[in-house]
DNA sequence: CCGCATGTTGACGTTAACGTAAACGTTATC
DNA sequence: GATAACGTTTACGTTAACGTCAACATGCGG
């Protein structure tokens, strides 16, 4: 079991972000860490959302979605409508990722090709010479 | 063969852009149709960069990456470097779209687990009624 | 007590990729 | 010749997700 609580630092090296970002994710209500005086102190469950979050973003959802997202986690939710729509939204970002993955290869195939008819010109430019 | 050519208007409704996204690509280099009196006039290879363009937006590139996406296809480029620092680009967009491929099926999975810990909730709920 | 690392709260700056609006010209059509 | 429909330029506005200060507090080893 993780046990120990985190700085702000411990966190941002970790994830290597800034704690400027990590006071942004707390700003913009996606964190909530307990103080020390006026420190904040971030428990193993508040390292794992901020791993949602940055999770969220690889993803290329906004900080909202994301927020949602973390909800979802939340055993208090049962909120049929916000887990709909998210499911929709993944399901979105599935449809994305799959066209993305072939305008990837056909990116590549294309790119091949363009490599093919430079060696091609540049060999006929050296029969020219 | 596609021979017509194209107003503004015609690929912005094609694509489904704004015509201020057009002239916005003009701007920053990457469109250049020639001209009718002052009305732009779009021949098929700027409809074709327009696809390119879009495609690499679709694929999470800058405007700039897409400028040399463009480049790469103009015959009277051998720039090798650039090639490879290109080449590289669309490597890492490959690596990251199996990263967040990996991450979609992984949060599809939790929010199962979500799903069904809600429903035992609200079962266990109901018992206790 | 000094200096340094680490923390804090504002508050303003930045960037990309357009949106929005004003003010105007051109063409077609009724 | 009035009215759309479509085009133009110029210029300021917008948004998200932080970056970049400044100015200050706090704890601690030497």
């Amino acid at each position: 079991m993780t046990r120990a609580d985190y700085s702000i630092s411990d966190l941002a090296a970790e994830f290597d972000i800034t704690t400027r970002t990590i006071r942004f994710y707390e700003e913009k209500g996606l964190l909530q860490p307990r103080r020390s005086g006026s420190s904040r102190i971030y428990t193993p469950a508040d390292r794992t959302k901020l791993k949602l979050i940055l999770r969220g973003k690889r993803l290329g959802f906004s900080l909202d979605e994301s927020r949602s997202i973390i909800e979802m986690y939340d055993p208090a939710h049962g909120n049929t409508d916000q887990y709909n729509s998210l499911l929709a939204k993944i399901r979105e970002k599935r449809s994305q990722l799959e066209q993305q993955l072939h305008d990837i290869e056909v990116m590549m195939l294309e790119l091949r090709e363009a490599e093919d008819k430079a060696l091609e010109a540049m060999a006929a430019g050296g029969k020219r010479k």
